[in-house]
DNA sequence: CTCGATGCAAAGTGTTTGCAGTACG
DNA sequence: CGTACTGCAAACACTTTGCATCGAG
């Protein structure tokens, strides 16, 4: 799903393509893991006037549409990614870094299996990345065997 | 790991086992999607004067000790679910049912391949379950292909 | 032109914190 | 008995809403 496709979806759903929703819709498609307030600070160096509110409005348009999906990872507050079809994220409880990994293919027998219809999949794997293995493995010992 | 454990580790880590925290623990350990509200609600019935702070504050001393992770299943608000081993769910469009699938086992290879240390996994599949699915079989259809 | 979309400020949520009193160890 | 824990209320951060105005269709 891209700026231009969501753009005709909002249009066929006979919602006005305003210049606001133009900047939003591109930065939105454009990054993958966007909280408000960092879509906010890069929309305001296109349109200088536009409000928080606005991507309030405009993300919950979306997400009522299926476009958008709420997500929270593990930083408190939403963040927002485009439809729902496929994320596979590592997240690294050391730097805090969010990895993109490629998709797991074992979800289907499962639906059949069990009668289900998967419209998408949100794969979090939490643990430790390459660099920060490397600094634990010299470091200090952690406070308990799982943290 | 279960409420004796939680506390076990809790008192090894030189915290008090009060009577707040005996009661919200056992909630915790036997509840598997809670938001602070629902616990708040849950542990008034034993605790009367117990107060919403002690739960959030409960709530973040187990965070702080990695046996506890939050959540967000696309309700807008933090669930808390006893630590990160594995979170197999499946989420119902139709309904808002969740559902607890069974682990799949293709994450280990690639944290091999990549150099990463996996500590828990997290997966949601979004969709329809059996119940819904009949549902939207015999009902009208929906705004687009993809919702 | 008309009605949906916007900006602003004010109101709502959910969560955190300061402080004085309480009770665990 | 000291200090970590608690309840309460006030502060805070994020999100939603009411209203007057603007502008896409």
């Amino acid at each position: 799903m891209n700026c231009t496709e969501v753009t005709h979806l909002l249009h066929a759903e006979g919602k006005r393509i305003t210049g606001e929703r133009r900047v939003l819709l591109r930065i939105i498609t454009d990054n993958p893991h966007l909280d408000a307030a960092e879509i906010y600070q890069l929309a305001r160096k296109e349109a200088t006037k536009l409000s928080l509110s606005t991507v309030y409005r405009t993300v919950k348009l979306l997400k009522e549409l299926g476009l958008v999906q709420l997500s929270d990872l593990g930083k408190g507050h939403h963040h927002y990614e485009l439809d729902l079809k496929e994320h596979y994220h590592f997240i690294c409880l050391g730097c805090g870094k969010v990895v993109e990994i490629p998709p797991i293919s074992a979800f289907q027998e499962l639906a059949e299996k069990r009668g289900f219809e998967i419209i998408g999949a949100k794969v979090q794997l939490v643990g430790y990345c390459t660099k920060c293995c490397k600094k634990r493995a010299r470091g200090t010992m952690v406070r308990f065997a799982m943290l």
